[in-house]
DNA sequence: ATTTATCTTGACCGTTTGGTCAGGTTAAAA
DNA sequence: TTTTAACCTGACCAAACGGTCAAGATAAAT
């Protein structure tokens, strides 16, 4: 017997492989969200996860496929946010729902935007394809969309990509750059009430900056 | 003789020295700029300075000491850009030039940007009495000059924190993110033309956003 | 009860790591 | 010219690295 109870079926065996997998890949998104895929040590990943070193490369062949699993979930829950940018409605509440899903994933996964940054930090090495393709299909979508809406008078001619990356940046900052900011804040992290300003706040000047308040 | 010619009083020593220092510098700035303190590896800092491993060590006695000595060159830059940030004068102004530098920084010394970026991700582990002692006074004595603004009815009551951190994300982003940027750009680095422009669309956008323009 | 398939792990392997060092070269000083 | 101080580097070392493996433990299937 252990912790995970058996219901019939193997359903023991399963339970254990998922319940292990699962600490593995926490452990290892804190890892290399700390020092990247070359600085990152296995050995490190599984004190984390407390199980032997052997038994991460039981469940993961190789450092590389289990850093490529994590980035697998990082783009999975970045599509989520991206599917908020629909290119119906009021420009406005649209780009608010955008920059709003994106404060909260850098709130609730701060590690896998860490480890995105660390990866393209480095050169995309792992990730280019997804970018190229997948990221890149997305964004100059919503390009056009932007375009439309300045086309139409909604909001000021402003440069789509240029107002994007704004928005990554602002947004991934609060992840990424937690540490600095907890330092200026007098060496505590932003409590749920200043990150909520946080948000309002940028949302505000973006709104604003492009004409659309 | 070698490529570096002596005037007298052993100042070809001297330029040797200076010659060798500079080009493990340089090296060892793109290296961890790529792979973070953790990540980088002397023999890869000696192969692209083109010196023997042990001269490396003969220059900078450990690999900590050639991290701290790029980390102090870096924020040596960042200061300069920082005095751009005047208390008098116009705030537009002001505003304006300061994410002009930190733009202008960002395409200067972009390895300079993403060591720092490495070095905070992982929790500043070297840095954090410089950031909560000089970069803090700065930030704070700025956020007073911009508070004494926004009384003063010159721009929009925004959180001055909040601004500071979008400048910061974005100015840098063009720094670390310049792969990214670069793929969605077709695969090709932004010109001097894009890069202008995208200076002047975050000028505008910031500088509207808080209304000031 | 026995077999089978999966899970577990200490010990180990070849390679890479940061760092050392002895012995040599070069150029400035005496 | 001789001495001295600085520079140079191949060879080396202990520790840490990613990954392997054989032998054992556990639980599902027969």
């Amino acid at each position: 017997m252990s912790a995970v109870k058996s219901g019939q079926n193997g359903a023991h065996k399963a339970a254990i492989r998922q319940e292990n997998e699962e600490q593995i890949l926490a452990a290892a998104e804190l890892v290399f969200a700390d020092y990247g895929f070359k600085g990152a040590t296995t050995a490190r990943i599984a004190e984390i996860a407390k199980v032997p070193k052997a038994n991460v490369h039981y469940y993961f062949s190789t450092k590389e496929a289990l850093y490529r699993r994590i980035m697998e979930d990082i783009c999975d829950h970045w599509l989520e946010a991206a599917m908020t940018f629909e290119n119906s409605s009021d420009p406005a509440e649209i780009l608010r729902g955008y920059i709003e899903a994106k404060m909260d994933l850098s709130r609730a996964r701060p590690h896998g935007s860490r480890v995105w940054a660390h990866e393209i930090i480095r050169g995309a090495k792992f990730s280019s394809d997804y970018i190229s393709t997948t990221v890149k299909n997305w964004l100059d979508s919503r390009v056009v969309v932007i375009n439309r809406w300045i086309t139409e008078g909604k909001m000021d001619q402003v440069e789509p990509y240029s107002l994007m990356y704004m928005i990554f940046a602002t947004t991934q900052h609060y992840a990424d750059f937690a540490r600095q900011i907890e330092i200026f804040n007098n060496d505590q992290p932003l409590s749920d009430t200043q990150f909520a300003e946080a948000k309002e706040n940028v949302v505000r000047i973006i709104l604003k900056g492009v004409g659309l308040s």
